[in-house]
DNA sequence: ATTAGTTATGCAAACGTTTGCATAAAAATT
DNA sequence: AATTTTTATGCAAACGTTTGCATAACTAAT
């Protein structure tokens, strides 16, 4: 049995008052008297009363709701960025709904499609993997509806961006082996085709000229994925080598992780023979043993910053930027893989 | 520049027909005849027609949205969960909208009275740690929008569930170690007053029991979290024992690895001295070494059982079933912390 | 007592779609 | 040719809220 929604209407005739009176008394308009503000929010109590979003969404053009597309929820960088996402936008009155492009543009744009249907009042999007131009986002623009890229971001077109500096951390990174004595330093990449690992090579090598340190192309390793099992066999090609390196930065913790373990079965001593640098602060980076020094790369202040640019866009539109794009700090989590513990 | 959206009256305008007309040839009514359909498809792909799904739910009542509450989404499990949840919401047509509880009660209510506003067709819940008792959403069966729980489910009202056997995949766990010639068995242990640890706690008694094996409480160490530092905690607790245990099963996978490291770091051998199986397969499972036998608890399929339950309901709700309890497989993974590998 | 100003409330339209009912036009039956 | 049936379309209302404009009821100033 289920009980009749009330409405604002069932309220002013209740109350002998009009919707309208009824609705700005909710709303706490000044033109309404305090005296019947407080009769109307005593029966709305009474007879609980919900406003019907949906309605209200109709008349006033605005959900109060942003899309997330990104390529997976269930990897751990997306799922951080997605809790910082929903932990603004809840704190802001909006709500989020996410869909998962599966790294298929294909995907990419049926969701794209949906999502024109005014749905949402903005969108924050990671590329999928195939993504290489982004026409399928630009009618979001001419609608007003507001966008935010945020780690794999488009470069056919001017949006607002929210990323960390690649070329910078990875930089960091390896001016720490160096600093730390490593001379023959590798590089576990990851797909060239992506901007974020081509901008982490580079600061990569960049890192090797500043300390005249020769940039072997031998010792770079390029992967597909930066999948765990690619950096087994990385790890064993390193082995293979007549000499090994003495230093590993790898564009990501997995493949990191993949070197410590093949290493040490080895009887290769973790920093003292070969230090280990990471890249993203995965979780396993504190657990692997020896821990793994690596890059933090604040993902969920991604999200954060992401939801706050994009509510920034949604509720002043009268603006006139353009686009803004934001780099976020990043930090060097010095660990046992580049430095043996005090203990 | 905004161009103005098209509506189904421009369209009408347009072609001289009435908006009804309109409607109904793109909604494939078996009332319009072809030559109108075929013409008015071209020309809402000409004009750049999305239909308002706004205005739509507005009038249809219906918004092809389903409402999930998780205790945090970064948490893997529960990634994974809403991964399957979206996964099949998408093929069905509906998008998904997330809210956080952070495993508060408070803000579980606060999430509760947003979702009444007629946004969502249905909600997926898994319980703040906090929660003893739903009146907080009972409001929605009054309401006629149907809950699916998960993992955490209510006790104190009949509801729609999807649950694993804890119970038996604990047993499962536990006897796989006395199969492997374990005796003096130990046991890590969620919080008791969550149900789902207290049937693991139960399944492992009983095991023991069903083989003649002594229930020794000392092996059984309680925490609140099954957090990695606590499992660090028990581990060194075992190691001041007398005798060791020849066999622990860990309540969770993060637990287990603490117990791996902390006796492997005092040259305790497993699976040959002390073997260990852990819940959940988190991805650290593979990757620790030894590889850690564990629970694999099909969170992914969890996820899809409960939007496949939850649309069911939402469709079909001239139905007679007043709830559904659906208790999913789960399989047993046997890796190297129980087995040696045969390399 | 008239005017002006203030305060509190109501009227009515609008948002874009869907849908029951009516009806016009065409086809089929008598 | 008259009637019935079928087919295709239109009319108009409805969903619940918001909002510009009008207005009524006071109060304050002349």
């Amino acid at each position: 049995m289920k009980n009749k929604r009330i409405t604002l209407k069932d309220l002013a005739k209740d109350l002998n008052l009009s919707a309208s009176t009824i609705s700005r008394a909710l709303d706490n308009h000044p033109a309404i008297s305090d005296a019947t503000k407080k009769k109307v929010q005593r029966k709305a109590e009474e007879l609980g009363f919900i406003p019907n979003s949906i309605a209200s969404s109709f008349r006033t053009k605005k959900t109060k709701s942003i899309g997330i597309i990104v390529p997976r929820i269930d990897i751990h960088f997306h799922s951080l960025v997605i809790s910082g996402i929903e932990d603004f936008a809840y704190k802001n009155g909006y709500n989020v709904t996410i869909f998962q492009s599966k790294d298929s543009l294909k995907r990419e744009k049926e969701i794209a499609k949906i999502l024109q249907n005014r749905m949402v009042d903005g969108i924050i999007i990671c590329l999928s993997i195939e993504t290489e131009k982004c026409d399928h986002f630009k009618k979001f623009d001419k609608l007003g509806v507001p966008m935010v890229f945020y780690d794999r971001v488009p470069t056919d077109f001017d949006a607002n961006k929210i990323v960390i500096n690649d070329f910078e951390s990875a930089f960091t990174a390896t001016e720490h082996l160096i600093k730390k004595g490593c001379k023959r330093i590798g590089h576990i990449a990851g797909s060239q085709k992506t901007d974020i690992f081509k901008a982490r090579l580079e600061g990569f090598k960049a890192a090797l000229q500043k300390y005249k340190l020769p940039v072997n192309e031998d010792l770079i390793l390029y992967t597909k994925q930066l999948g765990y099992e690619e950096g087994v066999i990385c790890a064993k090609k390193y082995l293979e080598f007549s000499e090994l390196p003495d230093g590993v930065f790898c564009a990501n913790d997995y493949t990191a992780v993949s070197v410590i373990q093949v290493f040490r079965k080895h009887g290769i001593r973790i920093p003292q023979d070969v230090a280990i640098v990471g890249f993203s602060n995965y979780p396993i980076s504190k657990i692997i043993e020896p821990n793994l020094t690596t890059i933090n790369d604040c993902a969920f202040q991604m999200g954060e910053s992401s939801a706050k640019l994009l509510i920034r866009h949604i509720e002043d539109k009268d603006e006139f930027i353009n686009s803004e794009s934001i780099t976020l700090r990043t930090d060097l989590i010095v660990r046992e893989s580049t430095q043996l513990s005090d203990a």
